[in-house]
DNA sequence: ATCTATTGATTGGCCGTTCAATCAAATCTA
DNA sequence: TAGATTTGATTGAACGGCCAATCAATAGAT
């Protein structure tokens, strides 16, 4: 049908659009490389979408999905506990389906680009207000919960997405020098400093929401 | 006289460069545009560069150096004592120094750079290596120091990294949602939980606020 | 047959590069 | 020191290639 077709073509091209950018890097990515790729021809890009700068934005549009979807599917599937879902987090953030090379240089690419790009920019800042917005009610939960008070929610959900991001551009730079699990380690090993009851290594039905630090020093 | 004059417009023309990738982007760089920013002519490029990549490699390279050099200073100041050093080592990747909006953009221009630019990638690679060596070495002569068996040096550096590479992402995407005092604050927490009695809040019976900048810095 | 989807050649503009000409500074000459 | 000559620095115009966007023509579907 015609919306199949539709679909199916600006998937194609997005797809492509993905694999230059990710291989060519963002300033040599042309239509005519990415029509190659996605085996079409250089004029079906504007029939699809306007302009280059269309099916670059819907390029963006498209991770932001996929990635969003997968996220919260994760967080919806570990139910209500903020623990689990703080570690499904870091799972679903390091994880195969979305920390993968070729999407993590795509995403690195538009970052780079928001400077001089205020539609980019808007999208990425927003998008990632929208994750630390998340992990900071999570963290929020867990100190209430854990009755911990001198910890900063919106501190520790901002580092930890820096320390992701961090590692994403790891991937897309050194992509054989990045463990994906020692990567998810130091994200819990970071969140054992702030909540240890919780993330500590330790933890066996023992409540040491207390003095946390004492037992890490023991030689 | 002469060669102070060859000197002054390299630099001219690299500092016209990174204002020109930071305000557009790398993508929409042109010769003319850094040509104009640096008040010269657009033939002038090609004399002292020999090509556009020569100017923007040259321009990575001025970058690096400049970031080496404060960083190696900053540490030889403190001492030997490697909690002193680590100290330092954040508070150059984040001080006003190195870590401003300009610059980080154009580094991460060059990142999302990398792929499909061997000369790019090994470069900053090399760099980055460097640099997990030398704190992943902070880090084992403090677990070494404080009797820590458990911890994984090099995954502390790599974490480290990590972290502070998102900060500067996070710089250059939204630059007022960035707190450059907080920023340093959650880098010294993932150390805290790794190295409580060096970084821990609670040394001495000292309060929190700068607690471990006075202490450490102190030389 | 009509409408949609697709092609690939074409166009117009931009950008990296080259180059001949000009200008300035330094060196040489007497 | 003053003029002559060489060397280096700088300009702006011109060339050629590449690329996004357009479009007329064609193939395919219903």
């Amino acid at each position: 049908m015609r919306s199949d077709v539709k679909h199916l073509r600006r998937e194609q091209l997005i797809e492509a659009t993905i694999s230059v950018i990710a291989r060519r890097g963002f300033a040599r990515t042309t239509l005519a490389l990415v029509a190659k790729e996605a085996k079409l021809s250089q004029g079906i890009v504007h029939f699809y979408f306007k302009s280059k700068d269309g099916l670059l934005f819907e390029t963006l549009s498209y991770l932001a999905a996929e990635y969003e979807a997968t996220w919260k599917r994760a967080v919806r599937h570990v139910g209500p506990d903020p623990v689990a879902a703080l570690d499904a987090v870091i799972e679903v953030d390091l994880g195969l389906e979305v920390c993968v090379r070729k999407k993590v240089a795509v995403w690195v690419a538009f970052w780079a680009e928001t400077p001089g790009r205020p539609k980019y920019r808007k999208f990425c800042t927003e998008l990632s207000a929208d994750y630390v917005a998340q992990t900071r009610d999570m963290c929020r939960q867990i100190a209430e919960r854990g009755g911990y008070v001198d910890i900063d929610p919106d501190n520790v959900a901002r580092g930890l997405n820096a320390m992701i991001d961090g590692y994403w551009v790891e991937l897309m730079m050194d992509p054989r020098a990045f463990d994906r699990e020692r990567a998810k380690q130091a994200c819990r090993q970071l969140l054992a400093g702030v909540f240890p009851a919780e993330f500590g290594p330790l933890v066996g039905g023992v409540d040491m929401s207390g003095a946390s630090c004492d037992k890490l020093t023991e030689a």
